[in-house]
DNA sequence: TGAAATGTTGGGGCG
DNA sequence: ACGCCCCAACATTTC
């Protein structure tokens, strides 16, 4: 009798069973699967801990599911390659499927296992395959309008693979134990938890999406993305089930609500596609003319944009939310990171790789992207003279000051009338706030007005 | 997915 | 009735 083939099935940023094409591969032919996740010290060290610990936490959940269904999560940790060849041999593994990953590490690390190793790459990372969005002669777009429209023109109904019952027997290999995590409140781990957020968000708040998204202190946004991030919730899924959904609602706002959080799935799409088209994009500017922007990069003021201590109550907030959660409302992401890039005029990979260090969604695409964008220098980017003005949009976007005030104590007892502008309270005011400025608060790193001229001035010398 | 500066229009107060 | 001024509201241009 001919043995039963054996297949790992490799996990990497796909931390799910609903949904998983490599899962499904793994599992066709009746074959035993052996889940493997390698706790990869080129990646661990890159991240941030809190980004780990989500990771960790994540990992747990999914070793629960799979003991659910009879099998267990494989740990390993090492070097991807020799890792591999170990676990091949000491299962006795045919082949193994993973999915497939676009970032310029994994698409390196992937095509040297490959040489050696019997490695098989499946989508599932983005909605569609990347190489099925081309221009017509065949590049790749650098602009997102064009590349949502076409992308939308051949996007085709699909199945999504459904969720293993059993995935057979495991040898007896080892395992390392789970590292040390805490959960995350505002973020539990795991597929049956982001499912549950993701009913939710489709039922109640994404027909509101598109006129409650930016309001800081509301919960407008999904709060999907760390999942997104690791896989933990099939972007496919999502993507189609809000599509559904579009097309049960009747009321235009309500459409338009679902219309534009797709296409924040689509910017995600987009920037992983920049990200593996144009890998340089992850050592400087898109474009190579604004590597020369006279950036200032004051330590000081570095040091106060990431502590929240700028004395701009929404910048602030932001960046205390961020230290605090390991997240931040998509608006303010765009305040604080054109007021560093902007006001400061502190280098936008400064922001990022802070930004990566503390977002439990901190993915190398998106963030990257997102910077470029802020900053004026990526491809489809906001135009170096856009300028946000922080009291403008907290004014705009934080009216009653409900979001600064979550975040920012010391100025619990100001007045509406002063809570964008605390400098200009009267000092007998200041007194009876408990919010003495310099003292309580700290006053403004920099004027705005000035600021915005000055990073004008900057970005006007680079101009071709 | 901006903001500020500048230009235009139109209504109301007023001599 | 008329012209003038003021200013808000909106539109356009500019950074």
């Amino acid at each position: 009798m001919e043995r039963k083939r054996i297949n790992i099935w490799w996990t990497r940023r796909d931390l799910r069973l609903h949904d998983n094409q490599a899962l499904t591969a793994a599992l066709s032919e009746n074959a035993d699967v052996v889940p493997l996740f390698i706790l990869d010290e080129n990646i661990l060290d890159r991240s941030s801990p809190r980004r780990n610990e989500f990771l960790f936490e994540n990992l747990k959940s999914l070793d629960t599911s799979l003991r659910k269904r009879g099998s267990r999560l494989i740990l390993r940790k090492g070097k991807p390659l020799p890792v591999l060849q170990q676990v091949m041999q000491e299962s006795g593994a045919d082949a193994i499927f993973a999915e497939e990953d676009y970032s310029p590490y994994a698409k390196s690390r992937d095509k040297q296992i490959s040489e050696y190793l019997p490695l098989i790459l499946l989508p599932g990372l983005t909605i569609q395959p990347l190489s099925t969005v081309k221009k017509a002669d065949g590049n790749p777009y650098t602009i997102f309008t064009p590349y949502s429209r076409q992308w939308e023109k051949i996007i085709q109904p699909f199945k999504e693979f459904p969720v293993p019952t059993q995935l057979g027997d495991i040898p007896p290999i080892s395992s390392e134990p789970f590292p040390l995590s805490h959960p995350f409140p505002l973020f539990p781990a795991g597929e049956e938890a982001v499912q549950k957020r993701l009913m939710v968000f489709l039922q109640d708040r994404i027909t509101e999406y598109s006129s409650q998204r930016d309001f800081a202190a509301k919960e407008g946004t999904s709060l999907l993305s760390p999942y997104f991030h690791f896989g933990v919730l099939s972007i496919r899924s999502a993507y189609q089930r809000a599509f559904r959904r579009q097309n049960n609602v009747s009321l235009p706002e309500e459409k338009e609500g679902v219309e534009i959080w797709i296409n924040e799935l689509l910017w995600r799409e987009f920037f992983i596609m920049i990200l593996s088209e144009f890998p340089h994009v992850a050592q400087g500017s898109f474009r190579k003319v604004y590597e020369r922007i006279p950036w200032r990069n004051n330590e000081e003021e570095f040091n106060t944009w990431k502590t929240g201590k700028t004395g701009y109550p929404l910048v602030d907030a932001g960046m205390r939310q961020l230290l605090e959660t390991g997240w931040m409302h998509n608006r303010t992401r765009m305040v604080v990171a054109s007021f560093l890039c902007k006001d400061l005029l502190i280098s936008w990979q400064r922001g990022e790789a802070w930004f990566n260090a503390q977002l439990l969604d901190g993915d190398l695409a998106a963030n990257n992207g997102g910077w470029q964008w802020c900053a004026g220098c990526g491809t489809d980017a906001a135009p170096y003279f856009r300028v946000f003005n922080p009291i403008t949009q907290s004014k705009r976007f934080d009216p009653d000051g409900e979001y600064i005030r979550a975040w920012l104590p010391e100025l619990e007892n100001v007045p509406d009338r002063y809570i964008h502008t605390p400098w200009k309270m009267p000092y007998d005011l200041q007194m009876e706030s408990k919010c003495v400025i310099g003292k309580d608060y700290p006053d403004r790193i920099v004027e705005h007005a000035f600021a915005r001229q000055r990073a004008l001035d900057a970005y006007s010398k680079i101009k071709i």
